[in-house]
DNA sequence: AGCACGCCGACT
DNA sequence: GTCGGCGTGCTC
């Protein structure tokens, strides 16, 4: 038997499957999508088995090693998408494979070197012999520790034959085990056993009949606690043979020690009624179809969500739930693990390597028929899946920024087609790309425009920062806004402020000759972090100490400019020394818990303002805020990106909903220094029809997408004329190829000129239909590859690129 | 990627 | 004559 293997080297040269023979012993155990060792040159490499046939497409064949997975790791449909995820992003099969699986089955490689059979330790000099006194195997890693490195004697000795090198092969698996005690032997035998125990033997009699009449395993802990004993009794009675310790595997559940209160569906508004229906129809009808749910913040999404996965649950199918990574909060989780108990499986990035490897198991084994994850949950391992759904599906956060470059979406929709079940995607503001599909009739459009309370969307006033500093106000918040903080504090009421960071980082400035902290590296302004008192570069992690005067021009002073949320605190403790404020941003939720303990505590009453950043955005639902202030609305817009305006008009809707979604009314004030620009004032009336409208006639005045599809492709090269060159040659090289109807944009520089000593050009395919642009381009990248390969040149490719940075 | 092989200049 | 630098080509 012959398998077809890929293997893990991700280079053009070898994406392609290699065949190998399958051992006899193996020919029964081994099945399409397993993980396989393999001998690959000299070395040793994991694998995916691709395919099982008689035919070999070369003569000298070598045998897989052994097999690393009991059951396949991707299904047959996964092979298969991973075909199309390579083909569509233009990455290698190993890199859509391994996207697919959790990161703890990826292997690691370790090469070492050991004594040849019959060479003893006399035989090396005496430099090598150190080594091997108390070590077999000398790990590579542990050679070019220490400087010198020994490194070229041990290759020497390993060509005189006296040392061998072994190419070790391990996952990062780390499957956590329990001890557990079972009793041994025929009732008889154990009722014997009991008796015969010497009298003196108190605590060993007390176990031995418990476990008599116990058929199944204990866990070890709970036994000794529950006979107040040590583990030496239990061991006594191991030894004579008359109970078993075993050691069983175990899930780690991230969620164990909570209770999660269950809940029952709610009955639904005519409206929830009327999108439900369609879905279900769908469901039951076991037909593909992608429902876009435009629903207004508080309608009630999650709701449909929840009782359409109840409806595919009980038809005996599986679902997946993607949210973005920023809001898979408890909240968020809390309501699926209320309602479906422990048939979900929870896969977010805050979750360790084994944890979510444990969740992804328990997917793997069938045991959940649900689950909620961030984006690469899209590749759950379901066999029978009844319905995918991507919740505020507008989120950029739905496209892998790196290698494969995939779409959550797209992936959403093709496993939709495959099972020939309903895709739905929920959004308050969906993406301009689904709603025009919806438009087109691509998508089915469900409206939800009411909210499930009737509670009014919360009233939006836009303030004029430039107004305010005319009328001598220079602090970050305005008259207004200060005002009505003032009025929730004395109410008792809560307010959540809203700092949209990105772009608006502290940088240091010279008053006196205008110098700006740069990374030496990277063509980007250096970020000031109080905490540590350093300036780092947030591209490559460079970091320098705070100056105290000017390097240019020895002035005193030099600061930091910007506003970062530890400002806005210090500032709010300023004003309001009486409020008490909780700040959510990076630095104060890196601990695994603290985002939790630091909502818990806001939820609790526990502080009158949450100070965040986007973070907060999403999600919170809090009965007692009624104040949601935005500091900065604009500061997104003046981003070279042309979806600035949307993500200013998301954001804003999104932020806005946070208020007022039970009893209390909400307000929102939005300040802002580009007071009329449509994306704000038409987020502070609500209207998405008029923002869609806006943007749409926009988006095809400038041939952006949706009117256009956006490819990008990146060179970057430590010489910058390296940098050009290449993107000029592709620019003309696509020009002349291209169809008359297709725009390439560029050469440009990169927005970030330069990052980590690497020069940035980019060059912008725009089209509307360019069958043959993939083949063009793996054209362009075959031409290139020998300056890839030895010459430091690179090419990223972005076949549907969401940000043009 | 990582490795062997092979060619060429530099040095014991 | 041997060592080690890097360009080339292969991995079932």
């Amino acid at each position: 038997m012959i398998a077809k293997v890929i293997v893990d080297v991700p280079v053009s040269s070898v994406n392609r499957t290699f065949d190998y023979l399958v051992p006899d012993d193996l020919t029964d155990s081994v099945k399409p999508g397993m993980r396989v060792a393999v001998p690959f040159g000299p070395r040793k490499l994991q694998g995916f088995v691709i395919e099982l046939t008689e035919e070999a497409s070369v003569q000298k064949l070598k045998k897989i090693i052994e097999l690393l997975d009991p059951v396949p790791v991707l299904t047959g449909e996964l092979l298969t998408l991973g075909q199309w995820v390579s083909e569509k992003t233009l990455c290698f099969l190993i890199t859509a494979y391994q996207a697919m699986i959790p990161a703890a089955l990826k292997a690691t490689y370790q090469k070492e070197f050991r004594l040849v059979d019959g060479i003893g330790l006399e035989d090396l000099p005496d430099e090598a012999g150190e080594w091997f006194k108390y070590r077999e195997n000398i790990p590579l890693e542990d050679l070019m520790k220490v400087s010198p490195t020994p490194l070229a004697l041990f290759q020497k000795l390993v060509q005189k034959n006296f040392l061998e090198v072994i190419y070790r092969m391990s996952d990062k698996i780390t499957k956590k085990r329990i001890k557990v005690v079972q009793r041994r032997g025929t009732e008889e035998e154990r009722v014997k056993a009991i008796e015969s125990l010497s009298t003196q033997a108190v605590k060993q009699k007390e176990i031995l009949s418990f476990l008599h009449g116990y058929d199944r395993p204990v866990v070890l802990k709970d036994l000794l606690e529950m006979f107040d004993t040590t583990r030496s009794t239990v061991q006594a009675l191991a030894r004579k043979g008359l109970i078993e310790i075993l050691e069983k595997e175990i899930y780690r559940d991230p969620y164990e020690d909570r209770e999660f209160k269950r809940t029952k569906p709610l009955p639904l508004t005519l409206q929830q009624e009327q999108s439900i229906q369609p879905v279900l129809a769908a469901l039951e009808e076991k037909r593909h179809e992608t429902f876009l749910l435009h629903g207004v913040t508080g309608s009630g999404k999650t709701e449909i969500y929840l009782q359409s996965i109840d409806r595919a649950i009980r038809m005996g199918q599986e679902a997946i739930v993607l949210v973005p990574e920023i809001s898979l909060t408890p909240q968020m989780v809390n309501r699926f693990k209320g309602r479906f108990g422990s048939r979900v499986a929870v896969l977010h990035s805050a979750l360790s390597a084994g944890e979510k490897y444990d969740e992804w198991r328990k997917i793997q084994r069938k045991e959940v028929s649900v689950v909620v994850g961030a984006r690469s949950a899209v590749f759950a391992p379901f066999e029978n899946l009844g319905l995918i759904i991507i919740d505020e599906e507008h989120e950029s956060s739905y496209k892998q920024e790196e290698n494969p470059r995939y779409h959550a979406r797209d992936v959403a929709v093709q496993r939709g087609e495959h099972h020939r079940c309903p895709v739905i995607l929920g959004s308050a503001t969906p993406s301009l790309e689904s709603y025009a599909r919806a438009q087109k009739g691509v998508y089915t459009l469900c409206e939800l425009s009411d909210r499930v309370n009737k509670r009014d969307l919360p009233s939006v006033s836009v303030v004029d920062m430039r107004e305010e500093l005319r009328a001598g106000n220079r602090s970050m918040f305005s008259r207004e806004l200060f005002e009505k903080i003032n009025e929730r504090l004395e109410r008792g009421e809560q307010s959540v402020l809203f700092l949209n960071r990105r772009g608006y980082s502290s940088f240091i400035l010279c008053r006196d000759c205008g110098y700006v902290g740069e990374c030496p590296h990277c063509d980007i302004s250096l970020t000031y972090h109080k905490k540590q008192h350093l300036l780092k570069c947030h591209y490559c992690g460079h970091q320098e100490p705070m100056p105290s005067r000017c390097p240019m021009c020895e002035s005193q002073y030099i600061r930091f400019f910007g506003t970062g949320t530890q400002k806005v605190e210090e500032e709010l403790t300023r004003l309001m020394p009486h409020a008490r404020v909780i700040r959510m941003d990076v630095d104060t939720t890196g601990r695994k818990g603290s985002h939790e303990k630091l909502l818990n505590q806001f939820g609790e009453g526990k502080a009158d303002i949450l100070l965040g950043t986007q973070m907060i955005a999403k999600g919170l639902d809090f009965p007692k805020v009624t104040l949601v202030g935005v500091l900065a609305a604009d500061t997104m817009l003046h981003l070279p990106d042309f979806r600035a305006s949307e993500k200013t008009f998301q954001l804003l809707t999104q932020v806005s909903g946070r208020a007022g979604r039970h009893e209390l009314s909400g307000e929102v004030v939005v300040q802002s220094y580009t007071v009329g620009h449509y994306s704000i004032d038409l987020a502070a009336d609500h209207d998405y029809h008029s923002f869609y409208e806006t943007e749409m006639r926009i988006r095809r005045e400038h041939k952006y997408p949706p009117y256009y599809y956006l490819s990008l492709l990146s060179f970057s090269h430590t010489e910058l004329l390296k940098a050009v060159d290449a993107s000029e040659k592709s620019a003309s090289y696509l020009r002349q190829k291209v169809s008359p109807g297709t725009i390439i944009l560029g050469p440009v520089v990169s927005p970030i000129a330069r990052i980590k000593d690497r020069y940035r050009y980019q060059v912008m395919i725009k089209y509307k239909n360019e069958p043959r642009l993939s083949e063009l381009i793996s054209e362009l990248l075959q031409h290139f590859q020998h300056e890839m390969d030895v010459n430091g040149l690179q090419i990223s490719v972005d076949m549907n690129a969401q940000n043009i940075m």
